[in-house]
DNA sequence: ATAGATAATGAATGATATTCATAAAAGGCC
DNA sequence: GGCCTTTTATGAATATCATTCATTATCTAT
């Protein structure tokens, strides 16, 4: 047991008890899937941020150097597990088809983000606090899967701008932005530990002041319609006064 | 030229050149102020990603060991720089007061924080990607001074929901995470930098919808002042109808 | 000037991710 | 079933940084 199986090497360090190569071989597929599922096991339960290779090895049953013959770095695997994670959530999600009506639309798109978020905080603070902030971010799948899941919001607004519900001078990107932005401003505190949130409360304040700040009726009462309205009751009032004193 | 003065070990490290302790003195707090400014400068330079306490020192004149006398560890003077950098933008302010009208005072604090990250990206990138992400991030001067700084959101909301300008059936708190959930959805692209985005657009998309949305005349119209309105009018030509026959 | 206090040094250490020469297993061929 | 080729798994070695600390140089007060 000398150490000609070893790289060469200036420092000498002391020779294993255990071979190389000795491990147990199975299907690719089945070891890498293996490895997906004890990362992901292993986020789940120490948070992203503290993972590290070698729990995730001794969790799947290899050693840290065999992670790398099946992803191509560490954030690699971390993304993958996401993105699964991530499809599972997606997968679950109700129909909004069903839905009828711009502002219920509106209120189900916030709530269903927000459902996923506290069904499943831990893959929420990864997916918002750790990939994005890849600087390649937008070129992974994760980030195409993400923008397919949001597009949506900017389908209801641009359909509702089209039949003349909504008024046009706000683009639907924005409001998309408007909608997933005050989640994640709002759920900031809750996936850092503190504190919870009211699913109902945050999807029907988000979805009202999108729906009456864009309803194109409105602009009718900002345009002279109220203060004719009460002319017209004013009226009606005497009028009323002028008949009952006939009969 | 022995090693007596290095601490125990079981390595054998050559010895250098320098001795220990041979650095200019410095009153601490100008070497203080010279490892936040370079430190500043780095960042500046490279993106706060890829920033090595080795680099600042570099840049600052001394040597790695010495950050730890003035800093508790690298967060900590990255925090620090933030910090000043970030007190900096915020004196060169303009004042809210001088800003009339419910609606034009949301535009304009959409707008400062737009100007600010339009004008300092690299601040603006490290604030919302890094320094958010530590787990005490709620707990750190720096929370308080952003904390401080959008409050202003909540101030105006809270002040047109007292006067009867704005319904009260949503949170001024959650007004003030549509409008900074916007603007860093928005910003994102920009900060990972990849295209522009229209300042005065963005301030004018998100004060729009806000006020419109939380304009109390509005609810008559939605509580049937349209269709009364409707209804009215034609009562009124019907009205008008038997008047012109009767004549 | 001298002693004590303090700042600065930089090698050593520690924590992790990643590489790669080598051993073991599997598969194909006769 | 033995032999050769290909593939997989191994884990020590390496690389990269942040952080510590024993030691030394400089400063300050007396």
């Amino acid at each position: 047991m000398n150490d000609i199986h070893k790289r060469p090497s200036r420092r000498q360090g002391k020779v294993s008890k255990t071979e190389s190569g000795g491990g147990q071989r199975l299907p690719t597929d089945v070891r890498a899937a293996g490895i997906l599922a004890a990362a992901r096991e292993v986020i789940d339960e120490k948070g992203y941020e503290s993972v590290l290779i070698s729990d995730i090895a001794k969790r799947a049953g290899v050693v840290d150097g065999t992670i790398y013959r099946y992803f191509k770095n560490k954030r690699d695997l971390l993304e993958q597990v996401a993105q699964r994670w991530f499809g599972e959530q997606l997968a679950m999600d109700s129909q909004l088809n069903a839905v009828k009506g711009t502002r219920n639309k509106l209120r189900h798109l916030a709530w269903r983000t927000l459902a996923i978020i506290r069904r499943e905080p831990v893959l929420a603070r990864f997916m918002l606090m750790e990939l994005r902030h890849d600087p390649r971010y937008r070129s992974t799948p994760f980030f195409e899967m993400n923008k397919r899941f949001t597009q949506d919001v900017i389908a209801v607004c641009t359909e509702a701008v089209v039949s003349g519900e909504f008024l046009s001078d706000v683009s639907p990107n924005m409001l998309r932005d408007m909608l997933h932005g005050c989640i994640e401003h709002r759920t900031w505190a809750f996936l850092q530990g503190e504190g919870d949130f009211d699913i109902e409360e945050v999807a029907d304040g988000i979805a009202t002041v999108i729906y009456r700040g864009m309803l194109a009726k409105r602009e009718l009462a900002q345009g002279g319609l109220y203060e004719a309205v009460k002319r017209i009751e004013s009226v009606a009032g005497k009028l009323e006064d002028l008949m009952v004193g006939k009969s």
